[in-house]
DNA sequence: GTGAAAGCGCTAACAC
DNA sequence: GTGTTAGCGCTTTCAC
């Protein structure tokens, strides 16, 4: 578990002929060194074969170019969930080019958060991205008392998390207007019964996607809307559930994609065509599970990605040069309606 | 992003009132330190908040208490498959346990390939978990060349690496003996024309449930093998396929839950009564996809959460104390039969 | 049992 | 421009 020596910048200075700050300087991209000198020391950098030791270099410059990426795991389903895969793809890429490691901090059950706590307060990474799921999560709260800068994935659930952007900006996607374009896109259809699949009420996001149909909707039946829970098997309930209440609905705007497949599922199995009896939107546009879904499902994209690649980027403010000095300040993404065969 | 000034172990020392040798003794659990001294010690770590930094100890330890997951990722499918999530939720809670750090590495094409390799040979981690995804996947190469302590998830596809344990060892499932018992339960069930969906077959995976099902049905007839690629419209593609080829077909083993899942909606399509007229196994157990499927999936189980915590356990052997010591070796985990509806 | 002291490999003042 | 030097916070001999 140990490793060879392996060689020091003194090495590489002694190789070169030079002092170790030189080295340090050419290593560390530092001008001020001749062209002459810095050639010879790359040289040397190359035929040793050497890395420089970042636990000696943070011990100097305490930084760590390192971020913890927290996931907070209250169910199963969240990471069986193709978005964190995504987000954390985009989340890789940005860190990764500015060669910056991420820290996966998983969490399951209380204990854990106070150990997550722990862990950022010791100051052993330079930042935290952490994605709140749940308005009553716990862990937000701890996050934010370890001091740590921080980006939120999605809208934490605090009360005045907008107005808190200076402690902790958060990034998300436009699920209100979103959800409103969905819904005037039925309307526009000329449907008039819209029903609406909620996700778990206890997320931000479908909150928001609910508040977005009722936007357009407003004093809506509330027998056109049933709670599902982002699942397929939560859709079809949901969808069960409308068509009995509501027999005579004519569109579903489902709070993502999922659901909507699982609605789809039991429309074909009642009869009903689709988009012709009851036209169908989603929303997340994942590929998968959109394309090939029965009919090939109409819904408003968000580019999950682009959301991670952004958390870093914003986390990294700064560093890695070229980015306009800005204050931090929340973003959401547009969303944009992707037209299939489903409505 | 940087942080206050945290207390050091002079300050605890200080606060105790004893040497900084001593608290370093008492944080790292030397048990030659008098008790009374000790509470002290720790009392004042309390006080203070005093959390170890990390990157002063790995200078002289040479330890990082790290290891990277490193991750290929030669397709988005990879990553939307529960199967990663599992197996990184198993790494977790092992290396929580233990108080390692998790450094996640995604790769993404060939440069990915080589900065991964320099990571590693870097010396910032006391070891590396690597997925093997692909026959000729570059990055087992690379990582064995890094002389990095690695363990493999899956059994990668070099040609000897069952006789290679000790240079690299790797965890997997029984694909073979799940796929032999899979089919043999179709052949059990008085089924005379058992078809095969197979995984994509530049896995040793999907090769390993091939053979386990010509270990059973040797001089198969080739028109009942069709390949899928572990996707859902990879297994309904599959069995139209097989269909067509050979309508008289009475059972399916397919190489995945997923695949399955397809090829159940292709024999309801065209009216083939499950199990009665076709029946079919999966391969994974994956709950959300064998238990909603329709009819509920016979399929064949492996316990992926735990082949991850395997892999770190395997990995850290000999740190964490209660491990019994032994060699390294290739761990295969057995599979079970479970009976749904399906088959 | 406990403390004093010597670094681990690096960066950042500060001289030259 | 380049080298010299003084630590960063910790563990670990080695005396006591």
């Amino acid at each position: 578990m140990t490793e060879e020596p392996r060689p020091t910048l003194e090495a590489v200075a002694a190789r070169a002929g030079v002092s170790r700050a030189t080295v340090s300087r050419v290593v560390n991209g530092d001008p001020g060194v001749r062209e002459t000198l810095a050639e010879r020391v790359r040289h040397a950098v190359d035929e040793l074969g050497y890395v420089p030791n970042r636990a000696a270099r943070s011990l100097v410059t305490r930084r760590h170019d390192a971020v913890a990426v927290v996931i907070a795991e209250p169910e199963t389903r969240v990471f069986a969930d193709p978005f964190f895969a995504l987000q954390l793809r985009g989340i890789s890429k940005e860190l990764t080019a500015r060669d910056v490691q991420l820290v996966l901090l998983l969490t399951e059950g209380r204990d854990d958060h106070e150990r997550v706590g722990r862990y950022l307060a010791g100051g052993h990474v330079d930042g935290a991205l952490a994605f709140s799921l749940h308005l009553d999560d716990p862990l937000p709260g701890i996050i934010r008392r370890a001091a740590v800068p921080t980006v939120f994935g999605g809208r934490p659930g605090w009360p005045d998390a907008a107005a808190d952007e200076q402690a902790a900006p958060y990034v998300d996607c436009d699920n209100r207007g979103g959800a409103r374009e969905a819904v005037r896109h039925l309307v526009g259809l000329g449907r008039g019964r819209v029903a609406h699949i909620t996700g778990p009420l206890d997320q931000t996001s479908a909150v928001d996607r609910l508040d977005g149909y009722r936007d357009v909707l407003v004093d809506v039946d509330p027998r056109l809307i049933a709670e599902g829970d982002f699942t397929p098997a939560g859709g079809e309930r949901a969808m069960r559930e409308l068509l009995h209440r509501a027999p005579e609905l004519d569109a579903v705007f489902a709070a993502n994609d999922l659901s909507a497949s699982g609605a789809l599922r039991v429309l074909r199995e009642r009869g009903r065509r689709v988009p012709d009896d009851v036209a169908v939107v989603g929303f997340d546009d994942m590929l998968p599970v959109a394309e090939q879904a029965d009919p090939p499902l109409t819904t408003v994209r968000q580019d999950i990605e682009e959301m991670g690649r952004l958390m870093a980027r914003m986390l990294l403010r700064g560093k890695g040069g070229e980015d306009v000095a800005c204050e931090p300040a929340n973003v959401v993404l547009p969303t944009a309606l992707v037209r299939r065969a489903s409505a």
